[in-house]
DNA sequence: CTGATTCTTGAGCGATTGCTCAATTTGCAT
DNA sequence: ATGCAAATTGAGCAATCGCTCAAGAATCAG
């Protein structure tokens, strides 16, 4: 046996995550890394191979704490479909806690050049899972009777997704937490308003 | 007199708008730009002063182009909402020609940090500004008695635009133009279903 | 032509980038 | 204590970054 790792893996990420989130892949230097994880470069390529891996696992991580988040909030509703306007609602509540109000995915994308080999492909694979997800909560949703069953589960999750994008990026935009709270407001209800009885 | 420009300033700005549009400020690299403008680093700075002035200048290109887009399609249709529900058809449409699906403006404001003093207060500014038209035409059409006078033109405006980002970002995300298409329709639905009579 | 003026060039500046690796430090088993 | 192995360090590499500026090229008036 040897020496013990000094930092926790985990934390480490969620460092890492805190940063990226907040200034994007390229914006983040491998200095502000340093800072921020408190390890010298040394370490840091022992322990994740380059900065894009890094931030590979950062994403996942990303992806992975968002799924947990919305299937506690589907968990806890009365309804699937009521599950969903909640966790709309949850994103809507910019508590300025978190490194940004934009979702991490979608900015990763729109800064990822479309040849990236890569980030690319692993960011739409995360936001297909994420679309997924919504798909089999309406289809549940539907299963229960809560929703037409002519409806496209599919295609409400698509349009979900579009909303929360949009949202997010429009919490980006401007500092009234109040507008964002009535944007998310509305499309809550929207989605309540596909209810039956 | 002297020696006259081997450039023409607009070409030129269009040219740097495809390049930014399509790889972001961040990932565009003053060698991407020598080539892309066929201008070595001393004119480009003679012409535009720094990196971030001629990005600037891009993106109010960027942002008159498509305001002039939408107020093509206002006036074409035959009403204000039939106006405001075919442009958005129109950016479902992703006809390939652009550097990107994506909206630059949406890509600027998230790969800009928050303390930027600069191109954050700009992109916010643009944004606004798209909003205010977006608003002015749903305060004409309900002026014209086409949606309901109870109804809030900016709240339906700041609505509006959070589909359209969120629209714009899913683009992005899919290869699939037909989705696209289908959501952008939805859309474009909804918001003739607030027509009066 | 000459001179004046403006535009263009491109070598190269200092700073920063992502990253490497020999040297060192640390914690464990013996 | 001693030796070993793993973890950490940080100076510094090659490459690239945004950018400058003295020198050259081009176009005018005379």
């Amino acid at each position: 046996m040897a020496r013990q790792a000094r930092h926790d893996r985990q934390d480490v990420l969620g460092k890492a995550l805190e940063l990226f989130w907040a200034k994007g892949y390229h914006a983040t230097s491998l200095k502000d890394l340093e800072v921020a994880l408190d390890m010298r470069p040394g370490s840091i390529y022992a322990a994740f191979g380059s900065k894009e891996a890094l931030f590979s696992e950062t994403l996942a991580l990303y992806a992975e704490l968002s799924r947990t988040q919305f299937l506690e909030t589907l968990a806890v509703a009365p309804s699937r479909l009521q599950g969903l306007a909640n966790h709309v609602r949850r994103l809507g509540c910019t508590d300025d806690s978190g490194p940004s109000r934009a979702c991490m995915l979608v900015k990763t994308l729109l800064e990822t050049p479309d040849d990236d080999p890569t980030l690319r492909v692993q960011t739409e694979t995360l936001m297909r899972g994420m679309e997924t997800m919504f798909a089999r909560a309406f289809r549940d949703a539907q299963e229960r009777g809560e929703i037409a069953p002519e409806a496209d589960p599919q295609q409400l999750a698509s349009r979900l997704q579009v909303d929360i994008f949009g949202l997010r990026a429009y919490a980006q935009r401007t500092d009234s937490r109040a507008r964002v709270a009535q944007l998310a407001e509305e499309i809550a209800r929207g989605l309540e308003a596909r209810a039956l009885a």
